[in-house]
RNA sequence: GCCCCGGUAGACCAACGGCAGAGUCGAUGCUCUCAAACAGCAUUCAGUGUGGGUUCGAAUCCCACCCGGGGCACCA
């Protein structure tokens, strides 16, 4: 570190316990041996053990399972302690809560780092779990332990294989050859989500495309309906992650239109989201690397579309993607003919039409759209305006005008749009269509199906056989799990084909049908298949003879609340939405949606910045809890900003946390009266802030605002010093409710503190488990508010009123207060709006 | 370019359309101390990004713009 004299002094100095005086109690607690007295009584009590069997009502909290590169870091405290508060706010209300954790343990990091230390994924991934278990024990998060499992274990990757045999059976995996997503750094193929803008989203290589046959699951089947249900999360999802998803599903309205071609029996068929613009198609484009592209090409333009092809597939996706990019193509030397203005137009292939979005192929509308007016321009193609831009538009010569006008150019013998605006003239041209079986009205979306095979080691076999006389023969049943081999000692490193293929005694198998000989599909599953339904797994995680019982699913499901970081967006929680409607459909479970609801939390950054090796701005998790302690690192991250902001490490003070959590543990050293001591005798003043603020906690933990409740704890504790100190004294049976109610609201944020707190306050642990303090009504109630009298809209006067004073009531008093005559002025008085008991405003 | 979210004291953040300030950090001063640390007490500082509108009344609702963050994007 390079900031050491400005940081604070040793651990000595703030955490021990002063012993000056012996008279005196101490003035600060020992966070280190605190940690360690309570681990092991809390692991005797096994307070967070969920019980299938319980009669309470029953609440599911996940937060998502960490992927075991090294020890804990700040992400994981920060997500685990906001998810914390919630868990255990559920148990002291009286819940039967499930809170499960595991690790997401297949994955390329693991085999990056074996690779680069001759060594054992398994060994790594391991290794680090252990580390991670013992950090998550001492950071004291209300896990129920006896439910944890790796994805990674045969027991677990069993059932992911048997669920991948599942959907292949509803048709919802299949195997197809297209162009896909390459990393040439880690040599596998990547899923579309996983390219961010151009690149791995793992290792930031930049990603081309091959031409391959791979395993998808057929997301796509369920496109409407991960939307629709958009509409029932909106109100417990954060607003970015549904846009997110709406985004990525990008569901748009169109019409699939044919094209005779010449010389050619089937029509080219292509989908637009313009119809209106038809008349305006002067020319058509096909993909460049679609298949159309070769069926259409003349013999005499393939030798141009070929090496044209060559020159696309060089390109990096970064490159394909840039839309200043001068436009590209080849004519294909054949012609189509334009259904409404019958003129014959050439189709070009060109690498700005994908090959896997619509039907591959397009109409080109150059007047109405800028990228075909590009291509038209550079080819010195024909361009029709059929919408009337605006007199005063000023790219009336050099660019596609697409927003809406009256419709021209746009007539023939049978139909004309002349004058309608862009919705009148699709809904005419579609109807017109239809009517002439020359295409028809269609919904088209932005998704793509989910590639999952990975030409890596350390995933879950793909449980395919193939059989040169049966094909694809699934794994029976009772086989599972494929196990990986173990291929210790073997060469890992990435080749672009599955480490899979070197285990010959593994690969080689007699096929399941016909009994001779096969081999195994060498492919790995994507990791994030494992975790796409891991939370299914907890309900019964030790079942061998299922991959979840449905029964404890329908008991504990769907989750009440997923806590978890944004990059997850549309990655994990759209697969994890797509496998449980999959499910359901399977007859598995009868889940419409796997995530009530979802908090997303922010990241913890340092000094304006993402933390990273680079930046030498890193945090270390485990520093700053030897430095302040597990409960005051908990307390500064619930504590910062509202959970779904980003915590600027250098913005907080975790000094500041231990120093509030060492004053609210003093007040415990404070109350004299004994344990059970009838709150009803003492100050009533305390007594209604401490019934104030259990209720306004709840409120506040229900919405999330676990930073204003741990304020609103604070304000308790200062109230409770104060009434120790200058008011009715720590004899007060009304002190001690208040320092009851503290450690019970710190048994959510600070349980060290909380627990310690309980037992000097003469109770047995846990706290954790006590129950929430109930709130008497009666002390919600205030004697008197204040009201404010405003003359236009000026404050004037205040009034200590009834809170049920009437109307009339608060309105006379008002009138009759001296500095509110003075503020009229006798002036006319035109308005007088009342708001009993808090407001009147007088409008002269 | 399209779509979401946000902008409040020096910093982090609060405020059912009704007194802009709950809490924390920082700074400053004081008490305690031989001195310091710890602790305690006190003080400090914004009129809510900008401009309009609705309203008796706007940080809050509406419109436009600016700035920041995020999603999508050669997706026809």
């Amino acid at each position: 570190m390079c900031s050491d004299e400005v940081r604070p002094e040793p651990r000595e100095k703030t955490m021990t316990q002063r012993t000056t005086d012996a008279r005196e109690e101490p003035a600060t607690y020992d966070v280190a041996a605190t940690e360690q007295k309570w681990q092991p009584v809390w692991e005797k009590l096994d307070p967070f053990r969920a019980d299938d069997s319980s009669p309470r009502e029953k609440r599911y909290a996940l937060t998502m399972f960490p992927y075991p590169s090294g020890d804990l870091h700040m992400g994981h405290a920060e997500v685990t302690a906001l998810h914390d508060v919630i868990a255990r706010y559920w148990w002291q209300k009286g819940y039967e809560v499930l809170n499960p954790m595991g690790w997401d343990s297949f994955g390329l990091p693991a085999e990056n780092a074996a690779i680069r230390n001759d060594a054992h994924p398994a060994d790594y991934t391991y290794g680090n779990i252990a580390t991670q278990l013992e950090s998550f024990q001492k950071y004291a998060v209300s896990f129920d332990w006896s439910r944890r499992f790796n994805t990674s274990d045969p027991s677990y990757y069993r059932w992911t294989q048997w669920l991948f045999l599942k959907l292949r059976e509803q048709g919802l995996a299949y195997r197809k050859n297209s162009p896909v997503n390459w990393c040439p750094h880690d040599q596998t193929v990547l899923a579309n989500e996983q390219v961010v803008d151009g690149a791995c989203e793992r290792c930031g290589a930049e990603v081309t495309k091959r031409e391959l046959t791979q395993w998808y699951f057929r997301t796509t089947a369920y496109a409407q309906e991960l939307l629709d249900c958009l509409d029932d999360l909106q109100p417990t999802w954060p607003a970015k992650v549904i846009n997110a998803q709406r985004n990525w599903i990008g569901r748009s309205e169109g019409a699939h239109v044919d094209f005779v071609v010449e010389g050619r029996p089937e029509p080219l068929t292509v989908y637009t989201t313009r119809p209106d613009t038809l008349f305006g198609a002067t020319f058509m484009v096909v993909a460049a690397d679609a298949a159309l592209a070769g069926e259409l090409v003349t013999d005499e333009h393939r030798g141009a579309l070929d090496d044209y092809l060559v020159e696309v597939r060089k390109e990096t996706e970064i490159n394909r993607l840039s839309t200043d990019r001068p436009k590209t193509g080849v004519f294909l030397g054949v012609h189509a003919v334009n259904p409404l203005t019958g003129a014959r137009i050439p189709v070009y292939a060109a690498d700005y039409v994908l090959a896997d979005y619509g039907t591959g192929a397009i109409m080109a509308v150059p007047a109405q759209d800028q990228r075909d007016w590009d291509f038209a321009t550079a080819f010195d193609l024909p361009i029709v305006r059929t919408v009337q831009p605006p007199a005063d538009w000023e790219g009336l010569d050099t660019m596609a005008f697409t927003g809406d006008g009256p419709a021209i150019n746009s007539a023939n013998d049978e139909i004309d749009l002349s004058g309608m605006g862009v919705v009148e003239a699709k809904s005419t041209t579609i109807a017109y269509l239809e009517a002439k079986s020359l295409g028809r009205g269609t919904v088209n979306f932005r998704l793509r199906d989910w590639l999952l095979s990975r030409q890596r080691y350390w995933g879950a076999p793909i449980p395919i056989i193939h059989c040169p006389v049966d094909g694809e023969v699934p794994v029976p049943e009772d086989q599972l799990p494929v196990e990986l081999p173990e291929l210790r000692g073997a060469d890992l490193k990435p080749k672009g084909t599955s480490p899979l293929g070197a285990a010959t005694d593994w690969l080689n198998v007699a096929c399941p049908t016909c009994g001779g000989p096969a081999t195994r599909d060498t492919d790995t599953m994507d990791t994030f298949v494992d975790s796409s339904w891991y939370f299914f797994r907890y309900v019964s995680p030790h079942d061998d003879s299922q991959a979840f019982d449905p029964e404890k699913a329908r008991a504990w499901g769907p989750i009440d609340l997923y806590v978890g970081g944004d990059e997850h967006a549309v990655l994990h929680l759209l697969y994890a939405r797509f496998f449980t409607k999959a499910l359901r459909d399977i007859g598995l479970v009868d889940w419409d949606e796997p995530f009530t609801s979802y908090l997303s939390q922010g990241k913890v950054i340092n000094n304006g910045r993402k933390m990273s090796k680079s930046l030498g701005n890193g945090i270390n998790l485990g520093d700053q809890l030897a430095e302040f302690g597990v409960d005051a690192v908990r307390l500064t991250l619930v504590f910062a900003s509202p959970p779904e902001d980003n915590i600027d490490w250098a913005d907080v003070s975790p000094g500041g946390s231990l120093r509030f959590l060492q004053r609210a543990w003093r007040l415990s050293g404070d109350v004299t009266s004994e344990p059970g001591a009838d709150p009803a005798t003492g100050d009533t003043g305390l007594r209604k802030l401490t019934h104030k603020t259990v209720h306004e906690a709840e409120v506040l933990i229900e919405k999330h605002r676990f930073n204003v409740m741990v304020a609103r704890t604070m304000e308790l504790v200062n109230a409770t010093r104060k009434a120790i100190d200058s008011g009715s004294g720590g004899a007060d049976p009304a002190v001690r409710e208040a320092a009851e109610t503290v450690a019970i609201l710190l048994s959510l944020v600070a349980p060290y503190t909380a627990e310690e707190m309980w037992e000097r306050l003469g109770h047995r642990p846990t706290v954790a488990r006590v129950g929430w303090p109930v709130v008497d009504p009666a002390l919600l109630v205030e004697e008197s508010v204040t009201a404010v009298v405003q003359v236009q809209g000026k404050v004037r006067a205040r009034l200590e009123v009834a809170p049920d004073i009437t109307e009339g009531d608060l309105e006379a008093l008002a009138m009759d207060d001296p500095t509110v005559v003075a503020a009229i002025d006798g002036r006319e008085v035109r308005k007088v709006v009342v708001r009993a008991p808090k407001l009147v405003n007088i409008v002269v």
